[in-house]
DNA sequence: CGAATAGAGTTGTATATACAACTAATTGAT
DNA sequence: ATCAATTAGTTGTATATACAACTCTATTCG
């Protein structure tokens, strides 16, 4: 049998439809996108938000929780802090702490309502049990 | 009422746990792990396999198609390609087709079995309640 | 105390992704 | 048939992300 008529069984029978990377990559891209297009207005993106909820919530956080809490390796998050120190929403303590600087602070407050109108548009879509097997799917990986 | 003093009735109110963009992030940073772990020794990532697979199960398909299907900007596809191309896996006909060579062929037919490994794992994680969830979310988004 | 170790953070490098602006090619209307 | 408009694809630019290798600091142990 030449090369060319080679079979290919594992290609033959596998069934990439049900890649969990593939499914969830999906998904992601679909759902950024809403969020994207409701913060770009505020000069602010879906990454650089979520780490400012987190920096809001406790006040002043080592970079290593931020990391935790996001599931974010913490050169990922280095560089995403520098963006967000560069407009001045965030400052660094001398123990290495970050906090939101009163402009952040400002800002996010202003920010919030699109979060808002993005999380209508995404719930519209998922729906309520949309929703409700979101947070299973993220129980089920954290746990 | 100094600018120290102001009150962020946005930022106290708000449940950035919630966020239906930060739990879907959070999701695809400890899957796509799992997956590019898997496939690292294979030389290729997560957006690379999911690429094959749609060439591979459709034979011949416009760049258009791929991106309707993976949900993925034409500029994305672009470069994604460009690197499948350089490591020989696919191949440009005169009309613009997408083909697998032979030799991404047997590069496909050999990753799957580490493709399927991660799917245990992942699958070992999610359980069965939580892969459908996974669907659930994935048909309420894309309907 | 001083060396070794561990931990936090940064930087080099690579892929992934999107948007905007562009080119090329095809299609449609008159 | 020609010119306009749409469509596919590429390239410039920016952010996001991870891993490896590095620095710097703090801690632990002999």
């Amino acid at each position: 049998m030449s090369a060319k008529n080679m079979v290919f069984p594992n290609i033959e029978s596998c069934n990439p439809r049900l890649c969990i990377s593939g499914r969830i990559s999906r998904i992601q891209r679909i759902v950024s996108e809403i969020f994207r297009h409701e913060l770009k207005p505020y000069g602010l993106s879906n990454s650089q938000l979520s780490i400012l909820f987190v920096v809001a919530k406790r006040e002043a956080v080592m970079q290593k929780e931020i990391c935790d809490i996001l599931y974010l390796e913490k050169s990922s998050l280095s560089r995403n802090l520098t963006r967000l120190f560069s407009k001045n929403y965030i400052s660094k303590l001398d123990n290495g702490l970050v906090q939101l600087t009163q402009k952040g602070k400002v800002h996010l407050e202003t920010v919030i309502p699109a979060w808002n109108r993005a999380m209508v548009t995404a719930r519209e879509k998922l729906g309520n049990e949309g929703e409700d097997a979101l947070q299973l799917v993220l129980n089920n990986l954290v746990n």
